[in-house]
DNA sequence: CAAAGATACATAAGACTTCGATGTATCATA
DNA sequence: TATGATACATCGAAGTCTTATGTATCTTTG
């Protein structure tokens, strides 16, 4: 089953970031995979999501870039910045404050990982 | 701290729905009240958000209306219907699921209620 | 070796949702 | 009698995501 997009709507910006900070450096496609093999496919991130946002972060100064070449073909590398760390943290508590506050909303039992 | 509306994207029909479910009927200041207060303000819906989304759940054929008069004061009360009934336990799953693969992809822990 | 599928970037129009402002009106309280 | 709470609602603007499209390279398979 795969989550339909409204639920995913809001997490994006703090998924990208969670990843570029355990990760190091990522490209575009990469993570596109790496999320999908995550979460056993039931997050899949479409690239006209993606690379908008991407690039939306790379202006708030969240991440910065670097191009690499395979070959011929280019790889743009996405990588945190000392801000895009504090704000990465800023939105993974608040997601988790959030969800704590969902659960007593919907009286839901969220199963430990 | 009031969550980002980022984040109450998506989630605001599964709430709705929710609320309905455990309340037999209600009307729309009312839920505004009720989510204020079940998440210690942390979550305001505003008019511009919940009566639309209201009027869509009708639409869908997802809760059925009656007027009240209090006084001179009108009500719209908003009742689950089966399908509605159905649908909410759908949403309330598919969050569930939703929260533990975000769980595994951001790594964090959330807290008991 | 040709075709198909995967890799890899990106944009753009349209759809949808939410925000913030605005509007109307009643009731209670200071 | 004015303010704040109650109660409905709509609308333009803003923001985000989807779907489609575009370009190009690399790999695998028939």
């Amino acid at each position: 089953m795969i989550f339909s997009s409204e639920l995913i709507k809001g997490t994006l910006k703090t998924i990208l970031l969670k990843l570029l900070a355990d990760n190091h450096k990522m490209y575009g496609y990469e993570i596109t995979q790496r999320v999908k093999e995550l979460t056993a496919g039931r997050i899949q991130l479409t690239e006209g999501a993606l690379y908008p946002t991407l690039h939306a972060l790379e202006e708030e100064g969240l991440v910065t870039t670097e191009v690499e070449y395979m070959g011929k073909r280019v790889r743009k590398y996405y990588r945190l910045s000392d801000t895009g760390m504090t704000r990465k943290d800023e939105k993974v508590n608040e997601f988790a404050d959030f969800v704590a506050t969902m659960k007593i909303l919907l009286d839901i039992e969220v199963k430990p990982a």
